[in-house]
DNA sequence: GTCTATAATTTGATAGAC
DNA sequence: GTCTATCAAATTATAGAC
């Protein structure tokens, strides 16, 4: 992978995570790059493509660096905070929320093949969640709950940038956590 | 508001709930319509004032409803749940994600007086949840758990729309009541 | 209210030189 | 790997006839 397709690959990340797909263009993204857009075509012939390896490289950044937070906690609850915690530094770090959930709100206006590995990654992460799941509740309510972190956390981050109130995205994933009073 | 307005209104409310803002352009509008660009640019001159227009149709739309289901509600939790119900009946409905949801996310992209508007809708919600929560919560944590149930509602409808199940919305609402086990 | 006509710009994409 | 040149199509928008 060459320094300028990483670039390349940054810029467009980056613009689909603040506007969405429709609103980043290959001329925007030479532009900010410093080269022409029929060169950006050189590294993806078309936008799809282009889409998908960005999906495919933030899916596989997402659970490296969950599986690296993942390592050190002790209990299963530890486990779930150090998922959450990849979602908030994604946020906290860049001030865009995820690139998946861009794109799955955009999904019905994408190629296939792009809205198909926005869904293989809801899958992988409710697959996850699931599994962090194992020890506090009952099999039945996993996939439930597994799927209402995740909604959680995608809504938090839509609604936190939209409000313009990043701590908002704690408040709302601390409620999640909290315990029902004894 | 004449019929053709009115008409208008729902293909753009329609197309940008299914594919966001920037996939919906005016000449698509018009053909949906049967009718030539520059006559929906006599309705609304610019894109911009489409949007405006659109969540304030949308927002007034929705508050209604909210109010018309929690009217026969007697508790606070009924009340709650006839706020989830609207949301419900958006989605199932129609298949589409909330048009504020698809908008807060699209946020750095907009137009500032639209993006001020989901910003208005979203604060709105906030609000209302809040209320609803008077007897069931402590003041210190109205906010944030009204926050989180705003953003598990917009990322149900998004994760579900996503992955193509819609029961899925169901799932992650129903867990928001769950009642711990006494 | 709706149309024709048109303009200016942007966009996704290709061919071929260097 | 990057460029020039170019294209066809799409997009926002306006002027003015009917």
């Amino acid at each position: 992978m060459s320094a300028t397709n990483e670039r390349l690959l940054d810029a467009a990340e980056n613009g689909i995570r603040l506007s969405g797909y429709h609103a980043v263009s290959f001329r925007d993204l030479a532009d900010e790059l410093g080269i022409k857009s029929s060169s950006v075509h050189y590294y993806y012939r078309q936008k799809e493509d282009l889409g998908v390896a960005l999906v495919d490289r933030y899916s596989k950044r997402f659970f490296a660096d969950v599986e690296k937070r993942a390592e050190t906690a002790g209990t299963d609850e530890e486990r779930l905070r150090a998922f959450c915690q990849t979602y908030r530094n994604a946020l906290t770090g860049s001030d865009r929320i995820c690139l998946c959930g861009m794109l799955g709100a955009e999904t019905c206006g994408l190629p296939k093949a792009l809205a198909d590995r926005v869904e293989a990654f809801f899958n992988a992460n409710i697959a996850w969640i699931s599994d962090a799941l194992n020890a506090d509740m009952p099999a039945d309510k996993r996939a439930a709950r597994a799927a209402q972190i995740l909604a959680t956390l995608q809504g938090a981050m839509m609604v936190a940038t939209s409000l313009k109130k990043h701590r908002l995205f704690d408040d709302i994933v601390g409620a999640l956590f909290e315990k029902p009073k004894s």
